[in-house]
DNA sequence: CATCCTTGCTTACGTCGTAAGCTTACGCTG
DNA sequence: CAGCGTAAGCTTACGACGTAAGCAAGGATG
């Protein structure tokens, strides 16, 4: 055994505060669960860190810096799809975070860069500067609001049509028909019913494309 | 002073938990602060409301309940735009309601109401179930997703420019240089910066038309 | 009048974030 | 090598939090 453990940072505090989050959620992210998880008490954290605002702040900006930029060859709205895919991707791999990267202001160096990024490839494509912006924030609106509704979805995508079946008391009374109706359609298996992400993204990117090239023609 | 106050009751529970919610944001909804805002001990209101996660369900309904579901005369796109505005602006309202009703599952009455009008409204215009729902499911993304983050916006709409300015020194060093160079933008009031919900709006409902024809011409 | 049920109160437990001050041990200077 | 400053971690404490368990009072019902 080390007598002597080896010291803290605040790298390795929030590496294991992200460790933590993935393995037991956001509310098991507690000052003295992360001491414990690291051998020393809560308050010795306070050396490292400013405070838990401070630690929720690094462990976005270690999660967004997992989204793999791809390379600009070009082709601008396959670069875009594949920049939201790689998002959603990460986020629902850390479902604790969607959460918090909406509800508080971001400016760490991993969210600076991926805006940075995704701004050159608008650019790069044509967009003006007002079409650029408008079209990140409508992307990254629908991305991350996809996202954090898709991972607090009630039904796991597996037994989405069974489930629907079940739910079937809820619509019974005739007030939702079309709710019902729809849940019908889910349960008979004519509609999968599960969302996917890249319907809206097709859309988007199409209607920014449209509205790119009808302000170039204007 | 009246001897016997007014009884309690889950309504009269959920109204105030609303208000307080309203005037202090969410974190100043406690239970004990609910009691005292009614004038009784925190434990009482458990004879009215199973716990806390049920007063949350319960306000989140509230909210919904007040987003006004336009009439549908016949112009499905501005039922739906205006629906989308409605919903903006009353969460705009409660802006400590995004978070929640993105991050639980809401089967309040106010919502399943919602969620059957924008049903009927999609399929009266010729939408089949399989395009309606991922229709409503990528307008509630994006409408939620983007009202969450407009209001976690760091900058207040009317001095955006000014502040712009102000983040410069963020950008000083070239490591973002369109990051950077959009807030120049902004700042010499090329750009307002301050985004509009209608621009994604309208253009999710330009690409949903389109995706409705071409499904009805095949 | 006796009974019960409803409503609200009291007390208590384990959790949380963090302020304030203390102890320990390492590295530098003289 | 002695002395000391400083950084790292520890201890204690405070005022929140959600809620379990049981009690008290008063009105309705037999």
């Amino acid at each position: 055994m080390p007598k002597s453990r080896e010291p803290l940072s605040t790298r390795r505090v929030l590496q294991a505060a992200l460790a933590l989050a993935d393995s037991g959620g956001a509310d098991s992210l507690s000052m003295r669960h992360l001491g414990r998880e690291l051998g020393v008490e809560a308050m010795s954290l306070y050396r490292h860190v400013a405070n838990k605002e401070a630690v929720l702040d690094g462990i976005v900006d270690l999660v967004v810096d997992e989204i793999d930029l791809p390379g600009d060859d070009g082709d601008w709205k396959a670069a875009m799809r594949r920049r939201g895919e790689a998002a959603h991707r990460v986020l629902t791999r850390h479902p604790w975070a969607p959460a918090l990267l909406m509800s508080r202001t971001n400016t760490g160096p991993a969210m600076l860069r991926y805006i940075d990024f995704t701004l050159g490839v608008l650019r790069g494509a044509g967009f003006s500067w007002r079409l650029a912006d408008y079209a990140w924030n409508t992307m990254d609106s629908y991305v991350y609001g996809f996202t954090l509704r898709r991972l607090n979805f009630p039904i796991a995508a597996a037994d989405y049509a069974d489930t629907a079946a079940a739910y079937e008391y809820l619509l019974a009374g005739g007030r939702y028909p079309h709710m019902a109706e729809l849940t019908r359609q889910v349960a008979e298996g004519n509609h999968p019913g599960d969302p996917d992400i890249t319907f809206g993204l097709d859309l988007i990117l199409d209607g920014l494309e449209h509205l790119r090239d009808r302000e170039a023609g204007s």
